[in-house]
DNA sequence: GTGAAAGCGCTAACAC
DNA sequence: GTGTTAGCGCTTTCAC
């Protein structure tokens, strides 16, 4: 195969017998223009397998049918299955994504959304490495609209969608709460971003509610594999460790499973479970993982809504939308029973 | 924020007091500037966030540093951890990567092709949704080069990257073997993909030598929540059922942990399970799932690889490179017992 | 070593 | 309803 040239518009407009004007009205159709040409256009068009250059277009027109994406990470099933539900999305209305990772990293961000920047997308959707968004600046001088995503507490003035991480996890202490759990431990990532913080904030104050005191938290990072060192102290001792665990994200939940499992804790007979996201693997898994689900599908198809608001309209009041989650009852939690409660006594 | 208009080359230019062409040599580093005159570009630049127009500058040169990325589905992380892998490999080379999903579908896979094809990529890798790839024949009149992964039993003529499938399916086969299982099922995702045929040659490959007749092989579909209805008739029966079962994608192996769990089959105990692809759930899983593990990140990187020499040299013969895969042994296949052996009679 | 100017492929005025 | 033409922002001769 040799190299070649792809068709351009010229190309067809000399094939067809028209104009360049033409071709591009009728491919674009913009204007009103001869059924009869428009056909030969057409045809001529697929013969060559055309494909209008959209370099060029956009360096016409300004406009770029493009939005790009910046997560944190790309090998995060949360992170994929939001750009999933954006490529959906976008899909037949001609836009594509052109998506970036920023690893977790504030330096790096910037630097993948300078450069995503540069194609001059017609929107960008990013969920912001930290709650800070440095990199916010950037797309201020830039015009191009923006909307962050999941991370969004020191975000102000432009469009968000995120969740109530709040109501979220008050769900699952609610549950473990109504199950007879007392003695609680929440299993974070990270403590330096502000949703979990927030779902943090949801535990305590159920917890308080209710009358108990505040729950232990242990911070494990970003990554799985770290989890069960971090996490084992705080499992060993049967009388005094957590009867119900929360885990703040799917990475977590992963983590504490691997941990009860290590120690030789069974879920739910030693240890009841609350994870966070929902994939299939919570639903296989045995017992199948209770969970409280993230509406990714939702998340992506609003991140596209407000994106497009802001493209519509630029100076138009930016939005910020919050959706709930959904407590996912399996079977990873049980209700206390008297061997757990009060030792060996009953 | 008021929307505004990028800054432009002349902008930097004007600001800086030289020509566009200067600018466009200092920050290309193309030819040979004065430092003095160098330093104050970029420092206009850095001042002004300036970033440089990829369409304007694409239309000039003909040559986009970006790579389009086509795979069945975004929602599976066989194929997320693919673009992950690929995205690390194009950094800091200057290229981004624009994705999009065909939808196991062979004809969006053509339109998702195409539109990809307007960017005028650099180069194009592709996970075909079928053996029969018919969306080539688009990449052929464009000139683009592509690189198939994964999928790529009838594509000839064209650069490659795939796993030994047959090598793979033999080392589950073999471990199940060396166990002492002979009752093996091979849980299939479709027989219309090569790559699931080979797998399969690999299993009946590795029964034949061993002198065991053809394992039973059960076709369950893309999606995992069929799987357990699809499965279940071949895991009634308790003298009759398969002691070992290879499932030969990530969503056969959620499926099957499913099906049993469901059946009251306990793994390994009742059932030796070796799955495909290697994920943190399986790790995390009780008991954690033995594995064939696809090098997703060399597949990506030589994916890659591959296409910068046929962008380097797009008349050079193509490539095919052929990964073997590596079985991880963990805990869902153990040797097969007495009872398991020879009913209750030991 | 620097600048002027042409032109990549397209679209949008504008003329006809 | 169609064609001619200018020009988007950049890179690349080509003069100097």
């Amino acid at each position: 195969m040799v190299s070649r040239r792809a068709p351009t518009m010229r190309d067809v407009a000399l094939r067809a017998g028209v104009s360049t004007a033409t071709v591009s009205n009728v491919l674009g159709n913009r204007k009103a223009v001869d059924p009869e040409l428009a056909k030969r256009v057409l045809e001529v068009a697929a013969e060559l397998d055309y494909q209008i250059d959209r370099a060029a277009s956009q360096l016409r027109t300004g406009r770029a049918a493009v939005v790009a994406i910046v997560v944190p990470s790309l090998d995060n099933p949360f992170f994929t299955g939001f750009i999933a539900a954006i490529e959906r999305a976008v899909q037949g209305e001609g836009y594509d994504i052109i998506v970036s990772s920023s690893n977790s990293d504030e330096v790096q961000e910037r630097a993948r959304i300078s450069a995503m920047l540069s194609w001059r997308p017609a929107g960008l959707i990013v969920v912001p490495c930290s709650d800070a968004f440095p990199a916010r600046s950037l797309t201020d001088v830039s015009g191009v609209p923006v909307v962050a995503v999941d991370r969004i507490a020191g975000v102000g003035g432009i469009s968000s969608v995120s969740v109530n991480n709040r109501a979220a996890a008050r769900l699952a202490a609610e549950h473990l709460l109504g199950l007879g759990h007392a003695r609680i431990l929440v299993c974070a990532s990270s403590l330096l971003l502000a949703n979990i913080r927030e779902r943090c904030d949801g535990v305590r104050a159920a917890l308080a509610e209710a009358g108990l005191p505040a729950p232990a938290i242990v911070e494990v990072g970003l990554t799985f594999d770290i989890v069960p060192a971090i996490l084992s102290p705080h499992l060993i001792s049967p009388d005094r460790r957590a009867t119900g665990i929360i885990a703040l994200t799917n990475t977590a939940t992963l983590g504490v499973l691997s941990a009860a499992r290590d120690l030789g804790l069974v879920v739910p007979r030693d240890l009841s479970l609350v994870g966070f996201d929902d994939y299939a693997w919570m639903i296989a898994s045995t017992p199948p993982i209770t969970a409280v689900r993230q509406p990714l599908d939702g998340l992506g198809t609003a991140a596209w809504e407000l994106l497009k608001q802001r493209i519509a309209s630029p100076a138009g009041e930016p939005q910020r939308l919050i959706f709930s989650c959904q407590l996912e009852v399996r079977r990873s939690t049980r209700s206390i029973g008297p061997s757990l409660a009060a030792g060996p006594s009953a």
